[in-house]
DNA sequence: TGTCCCTAGCGAAATTCTTTCGAAAGTCAG
DNA sequence: CTGACTTTCGAAAGAATTTCGCTAGGGACA
């Protein structure tokens, strides 16, 4: 059975699902009293017939609206990737709801209404940057046909997720290299979380350089924080404890590389005579710290832009061509680092 | 004639007017096709029933909506005032549609149509933050209703709008009579935008300090800017190529410190032996910085808080004891100012 | 096992709102 | 004055929503 040409109304999708026109209505407006079972079955001939409610196609928006979702806020990667995706919304004419989730994200109850009122109030998405939404939290997004977009997710994503990063593993090979080439050997990462994507395929890109050059992998130079800059002074402080210290540090971001300066400082080592520093993330931070950092630049505001592009072409149901873009990192040499003492 | 009891409906309207259902229903919905006098006589009805069409009901927001405006957001100061923005619109169940105005504000015709759409979506207010919002602009907004509170105008607000801010002058004071009381008479002020009031609040505590302590004020000693990196590295640049250079400089932010500590590393100056340096905003900016910045802290954070809380209580129509919100400013010693030299 | 009561799920009927379309009245050129 | 057009309105039909009561399937309990 099918409709015969013809807008449809409530009245068909009924007769067309065996219900009541007061049943439908009530899936339209997302009443409590369906079953289960009844709620799927009208919704997908809703789904097929293209049902648009009047309320709908009266209220029709103007202006799109993305949510936006930061673990925080309060650091300079996140001003420069909320800067991209403010500028392009502005170009776009789309407005932005911003929130920040802290570390440990709202309860799974609550999870669940947020991402209905995404629903609700017909907003085009949401961008979630370096948050802790786990692939059950996405997943209430993903069962309600939410658009979302990650930015260098916490935890690896479903692989359905859409997300934008930058080249990680390339620019932790070129941090590593970069060091390689001043005569470095004893070379130690201090990351992000262990289970961050982007901090492991830095990591990685670091051990493949480390191979490359048949330097070995001492993994206790390894070691894993929260990309801020405590981590970086307690990196430097376990470090130094260790029987041979290292004569360089790939630190994970700016942040951790300023904390490493300022421990550094505080027990008068100096950078980059006896130690050399190498950050990530190319931020204000790294060109204002004395020395100026030599860093791993991430084109964070190209970031912020691709991510709103891609939302609202996934909004607007367009095949993207890749679940995955990563734009190009690049390697800037500051004062942060010279050759191996000898 | 009265309504007896009930809710109104479009019905009951119609013949409190003395026309038909549908003139209503069209009124109601905008159509083009009521005469002037009649949607007049009608809308007045509706009012005074307190009419509320089911969409509208239907549609009435569960979370109130506030909008953020601001110059830029790439700066420490604008991401603390944010995260302290968004912090309370999270305690309060409110969410925040950010949007950046850039220096240049959108022109007239657009600034209408965008304070109409606050009126449209029926968004409870707008913050805006240290943007060229004028008074005119300003106006678009109070014309229809829209709650608006500024943080630290850079212009000078019509006297009947609602600003957060901080003690400026009482912070512009402390840290004169700090350089004061380490000996120093020449005494340069880097501030921000001339019109801003928060800068012209600090020069006035910085004169305020000398005259109570009888230094003499040299107006060469005194540039505005825009409270940028840049302003710092020019204004020293400046200062330096007077015939009696300044022995400490208190800039209107931290960011002009930094430029001020940038340029003085490049020409070989030593802060704070040669010459002392007091930020203004107490940032992780000063806390970083190599030597750390003795600032003027603001309560940021707070400030972000209070201005979102005070723009609600705006908007649920309470009387407000004042239009003028100020926090304390706190000085914060580090390691930038030292005795004058002899 | 039977009885009672409760609740979830549904639809008939009534109510409310919207749209269509044509009629009445006004306007204007010729 | 006439005919063509426009504006304004409402009758009637259509669409959506709400109310309210029915029914069936489950416990709880004797």
């Amino acid at each position: 059975m099918t409709l015969t040409g013809r807008k449809p109304t409530l009245a068909a999708i009924a007769r067309l699902t065996g219900v009541s026109t007061p049943t439908v209505s009530k899936v339209v407006n997302g009443r409590e009293d369906v079953a289960a079972e009844t709620r799927a079955k009208v919704l997908a001939a809703l789904e097929e017939a293209g049902y648009e409610s009047p309320a709908h196609r009266r209220t029709t928006r103007r202006t799109a609206v993305v949510e936006v979702a930061f673990d925080a806020i309060n650091s300079n990667y996140a001003s420069a990737l909320l800067d991209g995706i403010l500028a392009q919304a502005a170009a776009m004419g789309v407005e932005v709801v911003l929130s920040v989730t802290g570390s440990v994200p709202a309860a799974g109850i609550d999870l669940e209404r947020r991402a209905q009122r995404t629903v609700d109030e017909e907003r085009s998405g949401i961008i979630v940057v370096t948050s802790a939404f786990t692939g059950s939290h996405l997943a209430a997004f993903h069962r309600r046909r939410v658009p979302v977009v990650v930015i260098d997710p916490l935890n690896p994503p479903p692989s359905d997720v859409v997300s934008v990063g930058a080249t990680n593993w390339a620019g932790g090979k070129a941090a590593a290299e970069h060091l390689l080439d001043l005569g470095h050997r004893r070379i130690a990462y201090l990351g992000g979380p262990e289970s961050a994507e982007c901090s492991q395929a830095r990591l990685h890109g670091y051990f493949s350089a480390l191979m490359s050059r048949g330097v070995e992998v001492d993994p206790r130079l390894v070691r894993h924080g929260r990309f801020r800059v405590e981590d970086g002074v307690e990196g430097l402080t376990g470090l130094l404890a260790l029987d041979e210290r290292p004569t360089a540090i790939f630190a994970g971001s700016d942040a951790i590389a300023v904390g490493v300066l300022r421990e550094a400082r505080q027990r008068r080592i100096h950078v980059p005579e006896e130690l050399s520093l190498v950050g990530f993330d190319g931020t204000a931070l790294a060109e204002d710290s004395v020395p100026a950092l030599t860093s791993v630049a991430q084109p964070l505001h190209d970031m912020g832009r691709t991510a709103l592009r891609t939302l609202l072409r996934q909004a607007r149901g367009e095949q993207l061509d890749s679940h995955r873009v990563e734009l190009a990192t690049q390697l800037v040499v500051r004062e942060s680092t010279a050759p191996a003492p000898a």
